[in-house]
DNA sequence: AGCTGATCATTG
DNA sequence: CAATGATCAGCT
């Protein structure tokens, strides 16, 4: 993707300031800064945004199962948003487990620890604004609140409860509140292994844990009262 | 217009 | 295939 590349941030703060910086810049003068082409769509390209900034913040690169930022904890999530400030799409956290569910639970899930602490970086990023010119908002790092984290338990239960009584494939993106489950995979054809009701496996699309943009909604707002 | 289901690239 | 990064686009 580039030659060139951020350095790793060595705390909470300096990340957070690196991020400051940035804000109010263009995709287009942050990937000119890096050597980066720019794509004309994200069609092809879907992770583009998320990889640009990543380069920029000196995010640990690679698909490894870990925080973007391992040393300080931290997720990178980009949130595409229109001129108001309202999310354009949900935010992918993790795939969702669909076996191997005996004895979780929601406090030792994967998808809670990811979204533990996350530096959120907004991109204005309405469709008709071409990929080069569309503008980084101002990034803040959060974690979710004791009510945050409730209404997520709720959702992950509900979701959770249905997967163990093979029922996920009965699952549409319209069950929960803040959080989704909806396919995660290259296409329809995608397969992994599920569980039935009867303890035999069989093999489903996979799917991933999503946050619903009315939430992600409520998080950007909250923290513009809180500034 | 918003949302759900479908899809694309890359890496280990 | 699973995990990383997400957005596309047809349907309601």
């Amino acid at each position: 993707m580039a030659p060139t590349k951020a350095s790793i941030p060595k705390s909470e703060a300096q990340l957070l300031q690196r991020a400051q910086n940035i804000a109010g810049l263009s995709l287009g003068e942050m990937a000119t800064r890096y050597n980066i082409v720019i794509p004309k769509n994200l069609n092809k390209e879907k992770g583009w945004v998320g990889l640009l900034l990543e380069h920029v913040l000196g995010a640990s690169a690679g698909s490894r199962p870990e925080p973007d930022f391992v040393e300080l904890g931290i997720e990178l999530k980009t949130l595409p948003i229109n001129r108001n400030g309202k999310p354009l799409e949900t935010t992918f956290v993790c795939v969702a487990p669909l076996k191997n569910l005996i004895g979780a639970s929601w406090q030792n899930s994967h998808i809670r620890n990811k979204i533990a602490r996350v530096l959120w970086v907004p991109i204005i990023a309405e469709r008709e604004i071409p990929i080069a010119e569309r503008l980084i908002g101002t990034p803040f790092i959060w974690s979710p609140s004791p009510e945050e984290d409730h209404l997520m338990a709720l959702d992950w239960q509900e979701l959770t409860d249905m997967i163990v009584l093979g029922q996920v494939e009965q699952i549409t993106g319209k069950h929960g509140q803040v959080l989704q489950l909806r396919p995660k995979a290259a296409n329809s054809q995608a397969k992994t292994q599920a569980i039935d009701k009867n303890g035999k496996p069989f093999l489903t699309l996979p799917r991933g844990f999503y946050l619903k943009t009315a939430f992600t909604h409520q998080i950007l707002k909250n923290h513009l009262r809180l500034d």
